[in-house]
DNA sequence: GTAGGGTTAG
């Protein structure tokens, strides 16, 4: 069969198409067919390595027992991480083609569709085509391949019409209930999921519906459309029925179970269901069952690869490319670069999508640079790149900041006839608005109306939040306002978006009613919702922006107006207060107020309470949150340490509540945090260690966050040896890059806790290079702040300087992707400890974000007799039981 | 009856 449909075309649609309330929706999608492409053999010059692994899952590490008597896990969850998408697990795939190859249809079946196809054919034209083939068409052959290649082309409604001719000049059950089966899943392909169901149940009641066939094309027509419960409903209904489910309902439902997302244990009683009623599992129950280990069971994934083995079942390509999805998705990208040269090697040649589902794991991993040499070996082997591929190539190029290339790869897909869809578009959108090119920002939106890309809730979100993050709140609220008129549902990526623009404002409180009204809207907030509004209560929102009044749009809910009405109240508040509340503030930095003492204590109770919360949706935490109930920790015990009013164990108790959440985390890394923070460092640091190699398996932006989180607490609670001993296994493992030499300390990634530990330790190296005999360089610098110059020494001991001052000395950042701009207590704390220890550093004049000293003086100072006890950094707690809250039962103790 | 893409938190 010819392919008139242009090459480098996706197979896969934009967008589900609408349902509507016609049994058979006239909704025209363009058909594109995949580019054969040239497959060159893979080239790959890595070794190729066996992806299998030996069955053995118990990789465990030694047991440990966190205080709470919970087992160890022996991974980090994959949620820990942070890392996985809290999208819909799975995409829907409307659109896919089902090929036709049989041949059984006669000649006049072509000519029917192909002058059904013709553009100006109506409905009604086509109904009087039908007729007038009514005699040359022979049976349900004829029409199933009709019904076929009218679903590929994206013509339900003709679809539907043909249907109904055929189904009401047919005798035959059997061939009643063949074009029944047909039509579902047709309809099941395209997304009109009701239409569907209408068949299925005319089917039934109709009594030619009943067979194994029209209920496995059913429950496959629930699975593409992510309605997993309707499809099993279906399955249970089957049996009741008395029919008994074949391979294909057992292919159909684990499928549908896969694209839902559900559980693994769920289905895995499915496949045993199958097994033990004597249906043999085939390529495609393993492909999907492969697909359901995608929420990060990757170990899994490979042991259904090796069992495939065992039982003569071959790996193809959609084998292949779901088990890289697997392990892409982990972030195991070595071993999906392995598993590729695999798969070249047992003649399973990469496509398209096995490129771009590992170019899509380069590119989450943040090597961006991997990603791109990819698209250069698809080049290499003549594989042409679909729309997927090139929305990947784009986003690549405008994370890198590459616009000049990005347009021309717009140009490019152009050429090859692949128009820009909404996810293009998207990309664009958010590529230039992060790089705060707003008028290209406005030039591309106009740009994708006027070519009548609709714009989707994505587009929306994407908009709202570079201009809320760019404080353009009058254009947000523009944008809000159209979105409200497009009649589009708003999503829980819109509302976190507007909440953390009200918690990056210091309005956390209208950030809870706003919380408070997604939910009533019977909108599930996840868990990067409930981390924006825990981080901005650890860090005791002060608000330091003003926002104009935003003017509630028509057709707003009361609660969205009543948000809106709250914000602006508050923002003209602090319009009024400024001067107040700037004189406030600095009275803050030497005491604190009793009042703004007792509202950070209400935030800590806050906090827990939101987590509590968390834990009822059975939202789970992940290391964002971990790191932000820690930093409120560290931030709690600042203040405790401040104000003296306040009992020391009363503070002790606000803090161990929260606290003891983190075993809601993960036993085993609230087992770590509490065992360094209660003294008992001995007895958990093995643990620790393995904990941290774990850690370092995330992205280095994830890991530093969990070492400035759990460093800082440490630090906080006195405890300081142990925070320093974590900072070292961070620096040990590359946690900050370079962070450390003879010469220079660079701290600007680190918190004030880790700053803190590492200065110490990094003075008490620099000391033994001096009793060695050594002589230091000349000068020497460490660096705090957002000193993003940082030169490396020339020679050994010598630190090249840049005399460059920073643009604005108090934007001190904490850690690299704080998007949140500090108060410069990085460098406090630092000018702090210098001063406190005595060492002879000084702010150097040509560049404020960095302390100098000259080498003589430090070679001195460390020669006193006094500074290596100065230096030597000790825990307040090693003992815990001697510890008198110990005694209280239902408390964990904190040292302080 | 099976495979890949875009928005939010630190």
């Amino acid at each position: 069969m010819a392919s008139s449909t242009p090459p480098h075309c996706s197979i896969t649609a934009s967008s589900k198409p609408h349902k509507t309330p016609h049994p058979y929706p006239s909704h025209k999608t363009l058909q594109q067919q995949q580019q054969p492409h040239n497959n060159r053999r893979f080239t790959s010059q890595k070794v190729s390595a066996s992806p299998i692994p030996s069955n053995s899952l118990s990789n465990k590490g030694p047991t440990f027992l966190s205080p709470l008597q919970s087992p160890e896990k022996s991974h980090l969850s994959h949620d820990f991480s942070g890392k996985k998408s809290t999208r819909f697990v799975s995409k829907l795939h409307f659109n896919r083609q089902r090929s036709n190859l049989s041949n059984r249809h006669s000649p006049a079946a072509e000519d029917v569709l192909y002058q059904a196809t013709q553009s100006s054919i109506d409905d009604h034209q086509f109904e009087t085509i039908l007729l007038g083939f009514e005699g040359k068409l022979c049976g349900s052959e004829d029409y199933c391949f009709l019904l076929r290649e009218l679903g590929n082309r994206g013509e339900p409604s003709k679809a539907g019409l043909c249907y109904e001719f055929a189904v009401q000049r047919e005798r035959k059950v059997s061939e009643r209930g063949k074009l029944a089966s047909t039509m579902i899943s047709v309809m099941g392909r395209l997304g009109n999921v009701d239409s569907a169901r209408f068949v299925f149940d005319s089917a039934v009641n109709g009594g030619y519906g009943n067979t194994v066939y029209t209920y496995s094309a059913m429950i496959s027509a629930y699975g593409r459309s992510g309605l997993c419960q309707e499809a099993i409903g279906v399955f249970e209904m089957m049996k009741t029925q008395g029919l008994k489910p074949n391979l294909v309902s057992y292919n159909a439902i684990i499928d549908a179970c896969a694209k839902a997302g559900v559980k693994y244990e769920v289905v895995n009683d499915i496949y045993d269901d199958m097994l033990s009623n004597g249906v043999d599992p085939d390529r495609i129950t393993f492909n999907s069952m492969l697909a359901v280990c995608r929420c990060g069971l990757w170990e899994e994934a490979m042991r259904l690869v090796t069992e495939m083995g065992i039982r003569g079942i071959d790996q193809d390509v959609f084998t292949y490319n779901t088990l890289l999805d697997v392990i892409c998705k982990v972030g195991k990208m070595d071993l999906a670069f392995d598993i590729m040269s695999e798969m070249t090697a047992k003649n399973v040649m990469p496509n398209v999508v096995t490129y771009s589902t590992v170019i899509d794991g380069f590119a989450k991993a943040g090597r961006l640079e991997d990603a791109l040499s990819m698209f250069e070996e698809m080049k290499c082997l003549g594989i042409a790149l679909d729309r997927v591929c090139y929305n990947a190539l784009l986003s690549i190029l405008l994370k890198l900041g590459k616009f000049k290339d990005a347009l021309n790869v717009c140009k490019e897909m152009e050429s090859f006839g692949i128009r820009k869809d909404v996810v293009t578009y998207n990309a664009l959108l958010g590529g230039f608005g992060k790089q705060g090119k707003y008028d290209e920002v406005k030039q591309v939106f106009e740009q994708m109306k006027n070519v009548r890309i609709l714009p989707n809730v994505l587009t929306y979100s994407t908009l709202i939040d570079v201009y809320s993050k760019g404080g353009l709140y009058r254009e947000a609220m523009e944008v809000f306002r159209e979105f409200k008129g497009a009649g589009l549902k708003a999503d829980v990526v819109l509302y976190s978006g507007l909440i953390d623009a009200l918690c990056k404002n210091g309005l956390v409180k209208s950030a809870v009613l706003l919380l408070d009204e997604m939910t009533k809207e019977g909108i599930r907030p996840n868990v990067v919702t409930y981390n924006t509004i825990i981080d901005a209560f650890g860090r005791s929102a002060r608000a330091e922006y003003l926002v104009d009044d935003i003017v509630p749009v028509d057709g707003c809910s009361a609660g969205e107006t009543s948000m809106i009405l709250a914000c602006n109240a508050a923002a003209r508040n602090l319009e009024h207060n400024k001067v107040m509340k700037i004189f406030g503030q600095l009275a803050v930095e030497k005491s604190l107020s009793a009042r703004e003492f007792n509202e950070s204590r209400q935030e800590l109770l806050c906090i827990l309470g939101l987590f509590q919360k968390m834990h009822q949706l059975e939202i789970k935490p992940n290391v964002v949150t971990f790191s932000a109930i820690l930093n409120a920790c560290s931030y709690w015990a600042d203040k405790v340490l401040i104000n003296a009013t306040y009992s020391r164990c009363n503070s002790l108790e606000d803090a161990s509540m929260l606290l003891e959440e983190l075993h809601l985390f993960d036993d085993r890394v609230y087992g770590v945090a509490h065992g360094l923070l209660t003294g008992s460092r001995d007895t958990v640091w093995r643990q620790a260690l393995s904990l941290f190699d774990e850690v370092k398996q995330l992205d280095t932006a994830t890991a530093s966050a969990f070492y400035n989180a759990l460093t800082d607490v440490l630090w906080h609670f006195g405890q300081k040896r142990g925070a320093q001993l974590v900072v070292l296994e961070g620096k040990n493992r590359n946690v900050w890059e370079n962070v450390w030499s003879t010469s220079c300390l660079d701290l600007h990634l680190m918190s004030s806790g880790a700053a803190r530990a590492m200065v110490h330790a990094w003075l008490l190296s620099i000391r033994s290079v001096v009793l060695e005999g050594h002589e230091l360089p000349k000068l020497l610098s460490n660096t705090s702040g957002a000193c993003e110059y940082i030169d490396k020494a020339i020679d050994a001991f010598v630190l090249k300087l840049k005399p460059q001052i920073l643009d604005d000395e108090l934007r001190y950042r904490w850690g690299k992707h704080s998007k949140v701009v500090g108060d410069g207590a990085l460098k406090r704390a630092i000018e702090g400890l210098l001063s406190g220890i005595g060492a002879p550093f000084h702010l150097a004049e040509t560049n404020l974000g960095r302390f100098i000293s000259q080498g003589p003086a430090v070679t001195a100072w460390l020669k006193k007799s006094g500074t290596l006890q100065v230096l030597l950094l000790q825990d307040i707690t090693t003992q815990p039981e001697n510890r008198r809250l110990d005694q209280r039962p239902n408390l964990q103790p904190l040292p302080l």
